[in-house]
DNA sequence: GTCAAATCGGCAAGTTTTTGCCTATCCAAC
DNA sequence: GTTGGATAGGCAAAAACTTGCCGATTTGAC
């Protein structure tokens, strides 16, 4: 099902101020087929999700225009579902503890392993496929309509979808695990236009 | 959402295997007003938490019985919903990491100023109203769509109360950037409990 | 072929939410 | 004190959503 290989790659925005080692992952992530972004400082990031379709943020914790976290509140708010993923060197309990209340998916130790970093990657697409898909849509279509509404829609549908996924489109499952009346289900997912998929 | 009970008092679980420590932050809560329990383990908590309506939990990440994660994870398994709050005085960015993935609602370091433990579980106290009052009241009431319900209201919460904050609580500015209906937000805002308040 | 389990969807009653209209406050500027 | 802007909230009609009932379809087992 995770097919690095297919035109479903996931565009991925790293952020990092050391251009160095921010050159040098982006490279190994490129060749493992991943559609790469680069941002040296928050400034540039934020630049960067406004111009193109990301789909997963990748940051250091530390940079020299911005705090982290901070930056990860904007670009939150300009793409409230993204997964983000910080690392950094010298993480505090408390920066992480912030992060993640932040709804970071992940948070890794720097030096970062690109191996590992790959790794976590692939899983975090996996498991947000569904709102990385609702991602491109919701924000592709008429932008006057970018609103609450669609917002709480979107996040509805992708609610729904990686429960299908994580039960493997067993619905019965979904309906135990959401306690939701599977005719409200069913219509939820009718309207949001869910199509359950079975077999990876 | 109806509060069945008369008490308004949240009942809290404090796991520490240091006695002394444990009781006197125990004390120190009770003083406060606040329904504590405590067990000097994760066998111990498992246990109470089987037979006591328990609010939050409060726990040490490192028990000589159990590590706090695999506790937090069992006692979810018997109480979903149910605020976990972590501490511990050697905490790598992995345990803290580990533990707010599995959902821990705040992490604080050894030693805990009461003061400021206080001041967290009244905050957790206040932000999980809802999932406390429906945990309360899960077994009488029929399971209506708790989870999915739940979180897709959450969510609505989050985007209001952070739009707010983004406008620095000027509801026209809200309105235009969620693009909803006055009414509706006013709305909103009752059921969810959201007040306004203005910066500064 | 038949049976049971899992799922879907039409229909309609029952509920909840959304919204327009209108009035009331609060506050700051004149 | 009056005026205009921002915000709240009552009320009721309209719109949207939920959900039970019931029959249909699919799939795999026997």
């Amino acid at each position: 099902m995770s097919d690095v290989t297919s035109t479903e790659t996931a565009s991925i925005l790293l952020v990092d101020d050391d251009h160095d080692v921010l050159g040098a992952n982006a490279r190994f992530l490129r060749i493992a087929g991943l559609d790469v972004l680069i941002a040296d400082g928050a400034t540039t990031a934020l630049q960067r999700l406004t111009e193109h379709s990301i789909d997963i943020i990748v940051t250091d914790l530390r940079m020299p225009d911005r705090n982290g976290i901070e930056f990860a509140r904007e670009a939150r708010q300009m793409q409230p579902l993204i997964p983000i993923l910080f690392f950094s060197g010298f993480a505090q309990v408390n920066d992480v503890v912030a992060a993640m209340k932040l709804g970071a998916v992940d948070f890794l130790e720097k030096p970062v392993d690109p191996e590992e970093l790959l790794a976590r990657l692939l899983t975090i697409k996996e498991t947000h496929r569904g709102a990385i898909a609702l991602q491109r849509t919701a924000f592709d279509i008429a932008d006057d309509s970018v609103a609450f509404k669609s917002r709480v829609l979107a996040y509805e549908k992708y609610l729904i979808e990686s429960s299908l996924h994580q039960h493997d489109g067993r619905i019965g499952c979904v309906l135990k695990a959401l306690k939701i009346n599977r005719r409200t289900l069913n219509e939820k997912m009718t309207r949001l236009g869910i199509v359950r998929t079975t077999t990876e």
